[in-house]
DNA sequence: TGAATAGTGTCTATAAGACAATATCCC
DNA sequence: GGGATATTGTCTTATAGACACTATTCA
């Protein structure tokens, strides 16, 4: 690039800049937040989806979303549109990526900072007006590993339910960072209720990833890292021998980024 | 949250997505990309940094950034961003994440978009007007391992530079997210010439990581992976035996997120 | 008592740190 | 030859998989 272009390209960052003050200047593109609210079920990952009722992408099924407002921070939006899937206090929420291809949105330009979420099944709550306008979907992975790409969703019935927008995208997005994560950072817990057997947390882990582990190395990996531990309780009614109850020693994680 | 409750909400976020067609109904926060460009020069984490002319924050130093133009996606934008401050062929630039909190700029609603870029030192190319007002500034993080925070930034003459807006916030990430990294992934290769001795890609994780490693490890490690070949040829005038000079396997990683 | 899974102990394979010995270049 | 670093080899330690064995509950 020759410096006299440069100077240019530099004089337009500034004209940018300056043009922050007027909004008309320059046209702003929407920003919205979009949350994948994963839970694991008999081993499968689910997460609920919206049927849409509008063009684009009419009938096609879309993660629960909505506008960040001017007064509220990117956060404190996924946590009021997760709110209407679950109850926000004490679930886990991280910021996953920010989608912006022109084109994503073919009505007007929509920058979505996309969010997951983790949580229990027993503690999701799909209250919805139309039963059929929500479901909790399973997410089928093609790939293996960390390889990454999009994934799709079925209903109870097997029929698969096409995703609308980049959403496919996006899912497949949140499942690579949640293999990867549950390498390093104690994640499997959001999963499970408070107290919860290593047996559990081991299938947890299986269904994420999508291979199995050996039961006694995970054992001892989870026990020696120090951030489960033993309540002296034990599960109950199970038809054989019960195992004993853990609980994850510092409550929820730090949501680091 | 009552059914009632559940019910109004659930309306107000169909709302939203209908007044989307109409910018005018909501107004929209502006949307800018800030591009912190890392790299180590001896032994010492450098980022270029621009000092700002106007209010807010006039005088402090901030990344590079701009706008995102409503036909171009985040990812090009980024990478216009970053052609001010080096080449864009072949560098590596991956997002890292989106910073929103409603008052960050007091000016008016501002969202931005992080990015991260890795260049060798010898590509690095800073042409500016004034000279006073870019600075390749070094970079001092104050906390161990993965545990996050703001960083400093500092001048050759050891002055502190303060930095505008949240942009320590943005680079301590970006330092937390590249030791991450660098456990895992392919990418101290980004901050070196195409050809280098092993020693030298020892001395960039241990100057990214901030401690020290095994030489015999290191090397294995690295020789062990494949991801790294021989190149036969051997560096010259060090005054010692000479090392073998390495290169890259598969050139330039995905940029996966 | 038998079915089924929990929990323990031991062996092995692999990866990484420690350390020593040798090799090779420039001066 | 001397200085300095590269490169190789061996030993040790930590971690995880494989596998066998024992323990405990319910039906």
């Amino acid at each position: 690039m020759s410096a006299k272009r440069q100077q240019r390209s530099n004089d337009r960052l500034e004209l940018e800049f300056l043009a922050s003050y007027d909004a008309s200047v320059f046209p702003h593109p929407s920003v919205t937040v979009d949350v994948a609210l994963l839970t694991v079920d008999a081993g499968t990952l689910k997460v609920p989806l919206l049927k849409r009722t509008e063009h684009p992408d009419r009938g096609k099924w879309s993660l629960p979303g909505g506008f960040v407002q001017m007064h509220e921070s990117i956060d404190d939006a996924a946590a009021r549109v997760l709110g209407s899937k679950a109850g926000t206090k004490e679930i886990f929420l991280e910021q996953l990526y920010t989608f912006g291809a022109p084109d994503r949105d073919p009505r007007t330009r929509v920058i979505t900072v996309a969010y997951y979420a983790l949580v229990d099944p027993s503690r999701l709550n799909l209250v919805h007006s139309n039963i059929n306008a929500c479901r909790l979907a399973e997410l089928r992975v093609s790939w293996q590993g960390e390889f990454g790409g999009a994934v799709q969703a079925f209903d109870e019935q097997d029929n698969q339910l096409p995703l609308a927008f980049d959403h496919d995208e996006i899912l497949g997005l949140v499942v690579k960072r949640l293999r990867g994560k549950l390498n390093y950072a104690p994640i499997g817990f959001e999963l499970l209720p408070r107290k919860f057997t290593l047996r559990q947390l081991q299938s947890i882990h299986e269904t994420i990833l999508d291979r199995t582990h050996n039961k006694d190395s995970f054992r001892r990996r989870m026990l020696d890292s120090g951030l489960i531990v033993p309540t002296g309780q034990r599960e109950s009614d199970v038809g054989h021998r019960p195992a004993e109850l853990y609980r994850f020693k510092k409550r929820r994680s730090t949501g680091g980024r």
